[in-house]
Formats: C-alpha cells, structure tokens, sequence
DNA sequence: GTCACTAAAGCAAAATATTTGCTTTTATTG
DNA sequence: CAATAAAAGCAAATATTTTGCTTTAGTGAC
C-alpha cells in the first residue's frame, strides 16, 4: 500500500504477455525516450514520449507508474554490457583495462545519467540488476584467470575495491573518476601480494 | 537554459537574504517536510507540504524548483554530523565503531531514503557536500592519530576503502551492509601492514 | 480457423501538480 | 524612516497524472 499502483504495474522487461503488441509498444516508448533524451531534459515528460511513440500517456502510467520507474528500466537495458572483456591472455592488463574503460564510461555525462536515473527508480531492483551485470563481467575475468591456475581475488573483494570506489567517486565527489585513478586502483590492489 | 528556472532558483542554505523571514518559513517548510515523511510517501506532495507549512507552493516552486531538490536539501541537512567520532585513545577502534554505525544509519530505510533524495536532486552539489561531510569525520580520527605520532591511511584511502564499499552495497546490492561487514572491511585494510 | 477470454491500449474527463504574472509584504540599506 | 529589492501571496493558466470505461489484440481451447 505504500506504492500506487503497485498491484497493477509489472516490470515491462518480464512482461506476463509478450506477444507482438506489448513488445512492439515497449520499443516504441523506448525508442522516443532515447530519441528525446537528445534534446533540453525539460522536454522528457510522460506526454512528450507518449507522443513521440505514438501512444497515449495513461499506456506508459500503467505500465511504469511513473517516469522515474521508465527512465530506469531504459538506462538497464542500456547498461547491460554488450560484449565479454577483452582478452589479451593475461588477467591483470585486462582486469585493468576493462575497469579504465568502465569508469571512462560511467563518468561521462550518458553515464553519470544512466546511474542517476537507474537509483532514482520507484523499486530498488534495477540497481541491484545493474550491479550483477557489472559482477558477471568480473566473473568473466576471474575465471579465466581460474582456468589458468591464477589466484584472481573473489568477485567481492573486486566489488569492494574496484567498482564501488568508481562509482561512489562519480556520485558524490567532484573529481569524479578516469581512466588513471581506476588503474592505480587496480594496482593497489593488485600490487599487495 | 538546460535547467528550468535556473536563474531564479538559489540555495536556501546561502540564501542572500537570511533575515528572519526567509529562515522561518524555511524552517517551516522543513519541519513540514519531516512530518510528512512519517507519513504514507505518496502524501509527501509540494502542495501537501506547503499546507502543511502555512506557506504557498509557489513559495516552495520558487525557492527550490522542484520537490526532489527540497527533498535533497532536507536530507543533506540531517545527514550533517551532530557530533565528533568517540574518542577511546585508540584510532582503530574508534574508526572501527564509527564505520559499524555510519553503515547502520546508512543502511537503515531513513538513511536510504536520505541518500536517494540527495541524489535525485536537479543539482549533485548536495552530494558532494554529504561526502565532504563523511571527510571530514574521518579526519577527525585520522588527526588524533597523527598527534599520537600514528600513521593512519590517507583520507582518500579510507574514502576508497571503506566509506565506498558500504555506500556502494547499500545503493546497489540486495545484501546492504550491516555492522559485521563494515567492521570488515576496517579489519582487512587496517590487518594488511 | 473461430471463439471465448483476458491483458493491455485507447480515450476522455477529473483530479493534481506546476508555472507564471502581478500584487503585497518585509528585510536591508542609507 | 524612507527607498529598494528580495521573497511571499494570490489566482489564473498550463501541464501532468489518475481513473473509469471502451476497444483492440494476443492466447488457448475447441
């Protein structure tokens, strides 16, 4: 009872029938709002995407319950990585180089964007979704390493001392974080023995 | 032109203006926004708020702009320390039980609510200001220990190191972090020599 | 295929929230 | 104690969100 709606809203991206028209009409939404987020942030309410879709506003209240919640589940689908880490054979330059590029990207202003919109959501859940696809590439990472009869730190630890760092920068400081502070976080951490 | 208003919207920490008036009706405006949030959160509207206060949203339009930027600034207010980290003599104890409760409070649902607002403000500068705020804490445990001749780790180092990882658990993972985990992570950086 | 069934979309009216121009009040300055 | 200007009040104009009801279109049984 503490959240409209939420009898009646499902997340879009496990929708209970996804034949032909509520797949076509989510692309749609999605697509405008990409389209949208183009131009002044002032222009990106419910009405002007529903317009931009072609839809009418109550489809996007219903099925979302708010822009927050929309805006959210678009930066998801946009954060899930696309393509393994590169390798290169040896996990230390590629542990490092993945991460350089991922603060690169998080720091950038699509970035810093995506995160906002992704906390700002009614529901928690697409944080913690965003965080998994950022531990599944560390997985991917570590167990290559494994199957080399390397010693890679837990996934937690690499959580700990190498993303949360980036993003807790990018959040809440000024500096922010590049490609150098992410690489000399990787070899502070690489480098104790 | 990016920023609706942006040009009659100030801060009302730095009001340029702080006589009597403006700070009682902030402060009205606040203490209404603080008991509302007892309530059920859809109740927690600008208009609902301004009755609340005795004052007319368009007050709160003007002097904020928007509810998430008020919701931002009453954070931050309470997020400020009230008081110095306990002193014990010990600088490893002391940071230790300053992390289990900074964790705790963050973790809790006000002190997640508190944060999601301060990130949803228009403006990051809020942000900034709770990190300096968790800075500065820090440094007063880390200057006791330099007066005793100890070498604590850098600020930026326990920013790194413990203040990110819980900050980064409670925002982005299922788990959060409690006491046990802060408690932890001051083990494993201060255990490493 | 066609039919019944139901989830989801459309539509439009009602309810809320936000913006804005103008007036009034009240700190601040000399 | 005026003059000034910042901030608040007021109310009308906009914009948004919500809601009840109707229509459309996937799904599964026959």
């Amino acid at each position: 009872m503490d959240q409209k709606q939420s009898d009646t809203v499902r997340s879009p991206q496990a929708a209970p029938r996804p034949g032909g028209r509520a797949a076509r009409i989510q692309a749609a939404i999605f697509k405008a709002v990409e389209d949208l987020k183009q131009g002044d942030p002032a222009d990106l309410t419910v009405p002007a995407i529903a317009a931009r879709a072609g839809v009418t506003p109550s489809t996007i209240y219903r099925r979302w319950g708010s822009l927050a919640q929309l805006l959210s589940d678009v930066a998801v689908k946009r954060l899930r990585p696309d393509a393994e880490p590169d390798d290169s054979g040896d996990w230390r330059a590629d542990l490092k180089g993945w991460l350089e590029q991922y603060a690169e990207e998080m720091a950038s202003e699509p970035g810093r964007a995506m995160m906002r919109d992704v906390l700002s959501a009614d529901r928690a859940d697409n944080a913690c979704i965003c965080s998994a696809f950022t531990g599944q590439q560390l997985d991917i990472i570590r167990r290559r390493a494994l199957a080399r009869g390397e010693t890679p730190p837990d996934t937690a630890v690499l959580m700990d001392r190498l993303i949360a760092p980036v993003i807790y920068r990018i959040l809440f400081t000024r500096e922010g974080a590049d490609g150098d502070y992410a690489a000399g976080l990787v070899e502070r951490l690489l480098g104790e023995g």
